[in-house]
RNA sequence: AGCGGGGUAGGGUAGCCAGGAGUGCCCGCUGGGCUCAUAACCCGGAGACCACAGGUUCAAAUCCUGUCCCCGCUACCA
């Protein structure tokens, strides 16, 4: 590895392998990760993205055994499934992990070892509920009864959803196992493992006091958390699945699920540096002082991310903590939450059944939830696809590629002498790349988004007030100037690309194809600045340059609009339960 | 209840941290130009008391205080 480039790692929240994750979850932590991955990765940085299932805990031995298939085998399956799904999507990993591997295990364990060793471990006995028929503890989901409080059936064992008031298990009256329904429960004393998060709450004011590049939310949400009172927290489960407790009395027990899964970030890079053939290489990015770990994750995992693993990293001293946490708010689907019981949502591989990759990351990045919560619109899905991809970007490069092959042979033209209006348009191209640039680093992406598509206005704008289709029937003098408007907007077509390869991977691709630039993944950003393309350059022919994008007809769209509303389907509470 | 975020033209959204004529973007509406191009592109117009009420200031969408709505989070759900 060079010295001289600076080090990131960019590290997406790790979708839990339960299913197939819809696309709240893509636009929460995975494709924004991505983007930034490619905007450093054209920006010659020292870059991995990482990432991967997170395949332990409850949630998923219940799904599966009811699904009927070992966990083991559930989760072989979702990983799969969404690994290939994000594929499509076009995100770049260069490592995607999952939490249930042999190096996340002994990761886990050897970091437990060191907070138990350094003394922030416990052991405490708990009440659990145990259903006698299921022959298993359950978590406070998975037990249901009648509410103490307000009388409502439907309570579960840690929140009562309908007065709101958080529950203790063993308050519930006529109590009931959630996996088989039935009412054979008691309750028994086990041991287990508490972290003590309250050991560290000086250390972890301190440093997230000086994290001042977090957004004001991610430090305000933490410092809040900490000033209400850290307590202990358990972390270790009565289950077989996952991550076993090295520790004599503790056979039958696991660790706790979100205990393991951020270490997985870990893992995973170790892994990726075993691919690599150098397995201390992670090192290089965890235990580095110039390295940027980037957490990109959903606000909902703020809690985690700023004060759980932190912690779990100081009081082990086992690596860096992160730099940066970028936590992005949620999106809502034509002005509903997005919820799986109620079957209202987009799920990430049926997305693109319907439309291309690129109109998805195209459209879920201009609203990227930064400030607040988003609204997905299918409607909005097609303008924005229509007006700026189709006719803005698509049709520029088009018109501008057509008039190459009708007038200078399906070649770079040679520029003649450049007039101020040549001049005042590079300095805009230039600008535009400059600003994008900039609103990226200060992780404002949706900005960097609307910064780059600048470019593709511009030059339409340009190439009208240039007029060549005229002044190339206007003798030599004006099939000079015809050939400088051409030669600029190309150019310009060739830095809209690097700029928008981010957000539209594969469209800018095809750009670069129709250009005969070869791989784009080559480029570096700041090439987008220069004028690249050489006089005589040879494009494609004329026959394989199609538009880049078909327009999403309203038809089509009424299609997916009905196949969402048909099965909407309203919960008992007439509102939707929290998020999947 | 506590905490966080939001309320900007018909709809959506940016601007707010580092105050300077309501500045911008997309859709929709509307007048015109162009005809290279995917009926695409370009220019112009109409349309907002920037939630409400006070305050600070020469100047407030932007800072402060209060009020009203909307949404989210609150750790043994991931």
């Amino acid at each position: 590895m060079p010295e001289d480039k600076p080090v990131y790692l960019v590290l997406s929240a790790l979708p839990y392998a339960n299913g197939v994750k819809h696309i709240g979850n893509l636009v929460g932590s995975l494709l924004p990760a991505d983007v930034y991955a490619r905007f450093l990765r054209l920006q010659g940085a020292d870059v991995i993205y990482v990432c991967g299932t997170d395949e332990h805990g409850t949630t998923i031995e219940v799904a599966a055994l009811k699904a009927g298939v070992p966990v083991q085998a559930f989760a072989d399956k979702y990983h799969a499934k969404q690994k290939e799904i994000y594929g499509k999507w076009g995100l770049s990993f260069d490592y995607f992990g999952r939490t249930s591997s042999g190096e996340n295990h002994a990761t886990t364990q050897e970091i437990f070892k060191a907070i138990y060793d350094k003394g922030y471990v416990i052991e405490k006995e708990m009440q659990t509920p145990y259903c006698l028929f299921d022959k298993r503890f359950l978590p406070d989901r998975y037990i249901e009864g009648t509410c103490p409080h307000c009388g409502f059936e439907g309570a579960r064992g840690d929140q009562c959803e309908k007065c709101g008031k958080v529950l203790d298990p063993i308050d519930l009256k006529k109590p009931h196992c959630n996996v088989c329904g039935k009412s054979e429960i008691e309750f028994r004393k086990t041991k287990h493992l508490f972290l003590q998060l309250q050991k560290l709450s000086g250390q972890l004011k301190t440093w997230i006091t000086e994290q001042e590049q977090w957004p004001q939310n991610a430090r305000n949400f933490a410092l809040q958390w900490i000033a209400q009172g850290l307590h202990e927290r358990c972390i270790t489960r009565d289950l077989s699945w996952g991550v076993k407790v090295p520790m004599p009395g503790y056979e039958d027990k696991v660790f706790y699920v979100w205990f393991d899964a951020p270490i997985g970030y870990v893992s995973f890079t170790k892994e990726w540096a075993r691919t690599k053939g150098d397995s201390a290489l992670w090192e290089h990015y965890w235990k580095n002082r110039d390295c940027k770990i980037v957490n990109v994750l959903g606000k909902d995992n703020l809690a985690f991310h700023t004060v759980i693993w932190p912690s779990m990293l100081m009081a082990s001293g086992y690596a860096d903590l992160p730099s940066q946490v970028k936590s992005l708010e949620f999106l809502n689907l034509e002005g509903k939450k997005f919820s799986t019981s109620r079957n209202w949502g987009i799920n990430s591989d049926e997305a693109l059944e319907w439309f291309p990759a690129d109109y998805w990351r195209y459209y879920l990045c201009s609203i990227l939830p930064e400030q607040g919560d988003a609204d997905f619109s299918l409607h909005e899905l097609m303008q924005k696809s229509n007006k700026d991809l189709a006719d803005a970007v698509g049709n520029l490069v088009h018109r501008c590629l057509s008039f190459t092959h009708m007038n200078f042979e399906g070649k770079v033209p040679a520029p003649g002498e450049l007039q101020p209006a040549d001049n005042d348009f590079w300095r805009a191209v230039k600008k535009q790349v400059a600003s994008s640039e900039e609103s990226f680093y200060a992780y404002r992406w949706q900005e960097a988004l609307r910064e780059a598509m600048q470019i593709a206005h511009e030059s339409n704008k340009y190439f009208n007030d240039g007029e060549p289709w005229k002044k190339v029937k206007e003798g030599e003098e004006g099939k000079r100037k015809a050939a400088t408007t051409v030669f600029m907007t190309l150019q310009a077509v060739r830095s809209l690309a690097v700029v928008l390869q981010p957000f539209i991977p594969s469209s800018s691709q095809k750009i670069f194809d129709y250009l005969k630039l070869g791989s784009i993944e080559g480029s570096s950003w700041n090439s987008a600045a220069e004028q690249k393309l050489p006089a005589g350059h040879e494009i494609a022919p004329m026959a394989e340059i199609k538009p880049l994008f078909t327009k999403v007809d309203p038809a089509q769209l009424a299609k997916v609009k009905a196949i969402l509303e048909a099965r909407l389907k309203p919960d008992a509470l007439g509102k939707p339960p929290a998020k999947a």
